[in-house]
DNA sequence: ATCAGCGATGTATGCGCAATCATTACCGCC
DNA sequence: GGCGGTAATGATTGCGCATACATCGCTGAT
């Protein structure tokens, strides 16, 4: 059942009419002054006498003049631009960041620059140097590990550089983040300490995911739970990705035993996947297997039975993001590189 | 249970030494030529002989010179940047149309200049206006409806733009979307045939949501529905927002006769979670009540009862909008202004 | 009466590059 | 052997604005 009408429509817009360039000079010359006293009425207002910033408002209002931010940036050296490098805009965890980080950003006159880079290097390096083209006034980028390629350029460039999602000893420039390693860590504790006796990690492909599910799996049998901890998965987080991962796992006989089991997840929705795939099994969470989520995304209190998760505030962390990289911009030195922003372990009724 | 650990960071990084400001004057000089000639080498190789290319590269490797595309898009009026805005980036509905219609452009040497606008038209004319600031070379509005002052400014600026996310016979450029009144009727039409006597919708509060509400209701009743159709909601699309819609509907009777009832959701997010909410209540669906989704998003066939849904296919918008776009900036005229690209009912389990 | 000081404006300059036009050397051709 | 043609390069200009500096008229203090 699809619509896909045909809707013939008239030809109306033909080539557009090339639109004659208004500039600050033109404005200036309708309100009798020079080109200088218009950018002067536009930049600081009350250094133009009241009459003369009238006749220059209704020039532009007549003209339509928008100011040409390109040359203004050439000739100021600010660009007003920021530039921010994620794996994936369609990822929550990091929409939600930017979307904080680019209304605190906004609010100060920046506009964003955004470029999507995956999770590979060279491929970031690339999107670096394009970027760099632009000449933002600042850039913040996700995750501490990058090319050195990317290092030299943006320490050579003199950005301010934020990293976020991670913190490291050694930041390009600024740092918000959490540590992953502790992360899981504190999911294992957790575990160990609701008396879960075996553990398995699903988990999507990214490098801080997997660093998260290598300390869980260590810290897991440190803390005397049984058996070697199997990690699963390294495809995009997906519902459909937690359901067939915990499939696969209840398969080669997981959670069978009458120990009680938990399954671990890199993110609310691998999580929610396997919530999803053992109750389409009849398998009682936590009853016979327990799960864990990591992200505290909005659903995760939504779910039947709610989730038991990480929560990280990526509000917080967007905000404090865009605060650092505005003290740098002001040219003061932050009080701290690094900013560990924490994290929670929120207990539900899933584990 | 919270980590945050004080991290003492020595002040490593001061006040960065400002950055000698290399530009192609400077790499020409170390390669014995002059600016114009590092400006072709970067532009267009072959116009420049292989020694002179070498000792140019070589130069541009020793200093780290990255090209101003500032002074570039002042000099050549193209800025290669595409401006997009957006309602919100962590509604996947948007981010997933942009991440297709960023890629698409990326490929092609553009970048992207993003920001979101909420639902409000003011907003979006101040957006607008601070976007052409930088001279794009086109942009992308969502949603046709927007201020006369934002349909003047673009117009004025003969900018091309694309519309995206609904159809309209009076696009300002482009436009390429679906018809929002024609999706809730095919969902209409939908519930009637499968023999659904009662209906409701829940939506969340952007105008495109609330007309295929408005269009379902008026469809459902034309077609033999029993009784008013109640369409609930104004809130952002959550799981949580559905659960609560859902809940108030059933407390209010709704789905508690012997007839036929049909839950139908303005997204697959306020869908799902009518499911969970109608599972904690031990009500069957789509036995007792059936649910119905707006979407198809990736989760959507996922779920148990797997979803009944309207899919709309995000991936074709964004490509056919950054196909349009490519098409107007090359100067030709697009073969249609409007493109319509449909949506097609899902049938699945739960309606 | 005189001059420092201030408000309001203008002139001149250059940011870094691309586009246009000019120049040079060298090639083959009849 | 002179000429048109081409490849490789350079000189010049200006995109639209912000910045630094200059100018002008006026006020108030001395």
């Amino acid at each position: 059942m699809t619509r896909r009408p045909p809707l013939p429509i008239p030809p109306r817009t033909e080539a557009r009419p090339p639109a004659r360039r208004i500039t600050m000079e033109t404005v200036g010359r309708m309100a009798g002054v020079s080109q200088v006293t218009v950018s002067r009425a536009l930049s600081d207002p009350s250094k133009v006498s009241p009459e003369t910033l009238t006749r220059i408002q209704e020039a532009i209002a007549a003209t339509g003049f928008v100011p040409n931010a390109l040359a203004g940036a050439l000739a100021s050296k600010k660009s007003m631009l920021i530039s921010a490098l994620v794996p994936s805009i369609t990822n929550i965890v990091y929409s939600g960041m930017l979307a904080t980080f680019s209304a605190e950003l906004r609010a100060r006159g920046y506009q964003i620059l955004l470029s999507e880079t995956g999770f590979d290097r060279e491929d970031e390096a690339a999107t670096v140097e394009a970027h760099l083209s632009r000449r933002p006034d600042a850039m913040l980028l996700t995750g501490v590990h990058h090319a050195d390629r990317t290092r030299r350029m943006l320490l050579g460039a003199g950005v301010p550089v934020v990293e976020v999602w991670d913190i490291t000893d050694t930041p390009i420039d600024l740092c918000v983040g959490f540590s992953h390693p502790e992360a899981g860590r504190a999911m294992a504790d957790y575990a160990r300490a609701r008396g879960y006796r075996r553990a398995a990690f699903i988990t999507a492909g990214d490098e801080r995911a997997l660093r998260r599910g290598a300390a869980f799996a260590e810290r897991f049998a440190q803390a005397g739970g049984e058996g070697p901890v199997p990690i699963r998965g390294d495809a995009p987080a997906s519902l459909a990705g937690g359901r067939a991962l915990t499939a696969a796992l209840i398969d080669a006989g997981f959670g069978s035993e009458a120990d009680k089991a938990v399954i671990a997840a890199s993110s609310d929705v691998l999580a929610q996947g396997a919530l999803i795939e053992l109750a389409a099994r009849g398998i009682a969470v936590p009853g016979r297997v327990a799960v864990m989520g990591f992200g505290d995304q909005e659903m995760a209190a939504a779910l039947s039975p709610t989730l038991t998760t990480v929560r990280v505030n990526r509000d917080a962390l967007g905000r404090a993001a865009a605060q650092a990289l505005l003290t740098r911009i002001g040219g003061a030195a932050p009080d701290r590189q690094v900013i560990d922003v924490g994290f929670a372990l929120v207990e539900r009724e899933s584990a």
